[in-house]
DNA sequence: CTGTTAGCGCTTTCAT
DNA sequence: ATGAAAGCGCTAACAG
């Protein structure tokens, strides 16, 4: 099945069907019509791979990102999806699982598969990788991570934004301690967010906060708040880079018999699906996944209509009030927590 | 830069440098290695279109899912990838979003990619659709519909051995009184498990279970655990359809002031990633995703070689017993509940 | 073992 | 407005 079964059906040339399937304007309705009924009754699907081999242009973009299993990511691809396929275009959407092999192999991939732009949505790509896109003159996009130069755009996240948004939130409620578990210091998107929580901080005049390194994961956010709770100055609040960390430190809170946000408030950061309905449900700083993507494939999209030129796009996230943050306990002038005068049950 | 240039450069045919390419045996190794150098030099990769217009292959699948925000699918699309890149294929994921539109849309671009066989993830695809691939000879695995025949394999899930392990684990605690929280009706998939459910009660001689139906989601679980409270004959231990549903219920049972397990046991069903971490931890029925893609890949990738024979192949489920489940709270004789002695903080 | 050559299905000039 | 024909980059007979 086809092309040329189409024609003879339609009793025209292939030039012609092939005119009608791209929509152009030099086909008389009549021919156009004939084609039509033709390709219906053949139920003729344009090959693909012919028609980029054809004319150059794949009709499909690349979306790299570190791990689908990271709850940031299946809205940041869905969405992505939708918006691809609203424009007749396919997704080939790869996990380097943060394995520098791996991360080797996604980009091969990308470059057999002649895809016509590619969305990189995590921070560890290095230069080498990213020249081989640039010398084939394949539109990129990062999220947070390059600069705007020919041929590639960057979406850039104003976190000191969002992280102060959470930190002037819980100044407000009184809080002074404030602590930060961290994403594994290795990943740069990881250090991002913990230079603007030290960032913030300062310019606040607040004092460093105490820090723990977590793994961006449940397990890690967990640990790193029990080694938090063993300090004798304990912490009435703490922001975590993100929300599974977040969610791992509630557990560790609840476990030593604590009571979020009674005896320590908590801050997310991402505001994934599960944020909402965890106990108590979870203040956060959303970070939009639909906004990126929708952000991302419009600069992929555009720099080709642009000649070229790539631009700086900014995405800034926006407080999550929920249950999880309250007034800071009042302290003793010792600084030993105060026992509440009730106990609930 | 093309299969020519690097030709010219190692002094070679096309051909030859084809036959390298794809690991032919025919090549002596001097001019293998001529032709890997000249390769590397040019930093050529090879046009996959051209190469599966040139073969009848596209080392493409298919992979066709409702919702990557169902934290289910992100592991099977994991798992799934990782096995298809390491047999040097690419995977192209569609969402269905469980709307008719979007699944009609999936299937033509599964077909105009021309891929080498397609994994229906999903129990929405009705049979016209499936004819389109048949009639062009697409091997089709599902997951839990349709039947082994030609070209198509299934994978079968034993979703009562999985609720009957649940089931048992209920019983052997105590529970008399089990109730279930099933996913939307509509949808397949949600109306096997529901069945399982009534089958398993039914085989053990219990009575038919109360029932609330949610919409595998959190908040349908919550909403539907609350319509559960509300009513007089309360059950002591919940079953979910999935466990997303089970979290949703969670919430729904402590803003009662009731305790898991203490009051009332809950199991899920799926073993999503969070659910080792919710408060309390989840007692689940575990669907290995992991396997279910390495079958259906495995199932795809055998159908060619068994001459487009079809087989049916069988998951197990597994109970994982975690916090969520604990002994049925004593019960006076008026059915109401005690109170218990001790109150724990 | 290597080269020659005819496609694969479609797009795209270039004529008409 | 339509058709003829030349590719697009690669594979796979078929020769040698």
């Amino acid at each position: 099945m086809n092309i040329r079964e189409v024609a003879r059906l339609a009793k025209v040339s292939t030039a012609t069907v092939s005119r009608t399937i791209n929509g152009s304007d030099k086909v008389t309705p009549e021919t156009k019509e004939r084609v039509q009924r033709a390709i219906e009754e053949l139920k003729f699907y344009p090959n693909t791979w012919a028609r980029a081999l054809g004319s150059g242009r794949s009709s499909l973009y690349g979306l790299i990102i570190s791990d689908i299993t990271n709850p940031f990511f299946p809205e940041l691809v869905k969405s992505f999806e939708d918006i691809a396929v609203q424009h007749g275009q396919d997704v080939l959407v790869a996990n380097t699982n943060y394995d520098p092999a791996r991360i080797e192999l996604c980009v091969t991939r990308m470059l057999q598969r002649k895809v016509d732009g590619v969305a990189i949505m995590t921070s560890e790509m290095d230069a080498r990788l990213i020249t081989e896109f640039q010398s084939r003159e394949i539109p990129l996009v990062f999220l947070d991570t390059g600069k705007a130069e020919a041929l590639t755009s960057n979406i850039v996240v104003d976190y000191a934004a969002g992280v102060d948004a959470a930190v002037e939130h819980i100044v407000n409620l009184g809080h002074t301690k404030i602590a930060f578990i961290s994403g594994p210091m290795n990943l740069r998107s990881a250090r991002v967010r913990r230079e603007a929580f030290a960032g913030c901080l300062e310019r606040r005049g607040i004092g460093a906060g105490l820090t723990e390194e977590g793994n961006h994961q449940v397990d890690g956010g967990h640990q790193a708040m029990a080694r938090m709770l063993e300090r004798k100055e304990r912490p009435t609040a703490v922001l975590a880079s993100n929300d599974m960390t977040a969610i791992g430190a509630l557990g560790a809170i609840h476990e030593r018999g604590l009571r979020v946000p009674e005896d320590i408030s908590i801050v997310g950061f991402d505001d994934i699906q599960i944020s909402a309905f965890t106990q108590p449900a979870l203040t956060t700083v959303r970070l939009s996944r639909d906004e990126i993507a929708r952000v991302a494939f419009r600069a992929l999209y555009s720099i080709r209509q642009d000649g070229g030129k790539g631009a700086e796009y900014a995405v800034r996230p926006t407080l999550v009030v929920r249950k999880s943050t309250g007034p800071a306990p009042r302290q003793r002038a010792n600084g030993k927590r105060v026992e509440p005068d009730v106990v609930r049950v």
